[in-house]
DNA sequence: TTTAAATAAGACAAAGTTGTCTTATTTAAA
DNA sequence: TTTAAATAAGACAACTTTGTCTTATTTAAA
C-alpha cells in the first residue's frame, strides 16, 4: 500500500471537511459516523493535522474541527506529510543502505519515473477539487451504498 | 512503501542467483551473508518461491538453491506474487469497501494510471536484465561499500 | 452554576510484519 | 557409517500499525 490507513482516514476526513463547511465547526464523532472510521483513532490523526496546520480544533460544546487554511490550498500531498512525515515517498524501491544515484539498485530510473509521477500529482490535487467531484456525484469517499458521500 | 521488505529481500536474492548461477545450488547461508540479510528469514521467503515454481530446492550438504525456470523470463513481477501474493498490486488508493470504476473515489483515474505503468514496468523488468545490469556495474543490489554486488 | 458536548492525551489491545531461534530431516562426502 | 552441510518447519520475540478505551480538560448552552 502506497498509503497507511492514517492517511487514507485523514484524506477522507478533509474533504468531508470540506464538502461541509458552512462555518461551523464539524466535530470528529460526525465525520467518524458518515465516513465509517473509527472515532478514537480519527481524533488521533486530526490532532496530527493541527499540528500540522490544516485544520484547527475548539473543545468543548458547538466546537469541532474547522480547516486552518482555505482547503482550494491544501494538496493530498499537504495531508500525507502531516500525518505520515515527509518520507512516505522518498523511502525508495528496494531501500538499500546509503542509496543515491551514484551507483543505484536495478530498479532506480523506473520506480522514480513512476514515484515522481504520484508526487506531481499529489501536489496538484487539493482537497477542494476532490470535494467538488464528490459534490458533482462523480466519485465518492464512503462505500457505494452511502447516498450522501 | 510499495513492496514489503520480504519482496525486497526476495528480488535481490534471486538476483544474487542469477548472478552467481553456474550449475551448482547455492545455500541460503551464502546469500543471506552476501546480501546482509537475516539468514531464517530468507530461508522462509525462498520457500514462498519454492513453491510459487520460481526456485527450486535440495537439502543436504552440497545443497541449496537453483532456478525452477530460466531467470530470463522470470519478471520481478512474478516474484512479488509468489511472495506477497495477487493483491499487492490490486490493493487501490483509497481502499474504499466495495470498490470499482461505477462509481471511483476521487483518486482513481489518476492512480491507475500510475499503478499500471509500475505493473507493466515490473512485468516487464526480468531477474536476468537485472543481473546483467549488476555484472556491468550500474547498479548495485546491496550495501555501496560492498565491491562484489 | 450545572450539565452536556466536545477535543486532548495517553494507556492499552489486536493484528500484521519482521526477525530470531530451535528442532527435524535430508543428503553428500569423509 | 558417521558427520557435516544444508533445507523444512514452526515456535516465538520485537516492532509497527491499527484500533479501543479511559480520564482529563475545555466550552457553550441550559
Ligand atoms: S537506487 Fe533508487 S530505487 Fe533503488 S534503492 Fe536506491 S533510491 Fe531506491
Ligand atoms: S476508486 Fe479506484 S483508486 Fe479509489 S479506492 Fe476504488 S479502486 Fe482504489
Amino acid at each position: 500500500m502506497l498509503l497507511s490507513k492514517s492517511c487514507i482516514y485523514g484524506i477522507r476526513a478533509a474533504v468531508y471537511l470540506a464538502l461541509n463547511r458552512n462555518g461551523k465547526y464539524v466535530p470528529v464523532r460526525e465525520i467518524s459516523e458518515n465516513l465509517d472510521i473509527s472515532f478514537h483513532f480519527l481524533t488521533k490523526i486530526c490532532r496530527k493535522l493541527s499540528s500540522g496546520g490544516i485544520i484547527k480544533s475548539i473543545k468543548g460544546a458547538q466546537g469541532g474541527l474547522k480547516f486552518e487554511r482555505d482547503p482550494e490550498n491544501i494538496s493530498i500531498m499537504e495531508i500525507v506529510i502531516a500525518i505520515d512525515g515527509n518520507n512516505r515517498f522518498s523511502e525508495c524501491l528496494l531501500g538499500l543502505p546509503d542509496c543515491g544515484i551514484l551507483k543505484p539498485c536495478p530498479l532506480h530510473d523506473d520506480w522514480f519515473d513512476a514515484i515522481e509521477s504520484i508526487k506531481e500529482k499529489f501536489n496538484d490535487i487539493t482537497v477542494n477539487r476532490i470535494a467538488e467531484e464528490v459534490r458533482t456525484g462523480n466519485v465518492r469517499i464512503t462505500e457505494i451504498n452511502n447516498p450522501d458521500f
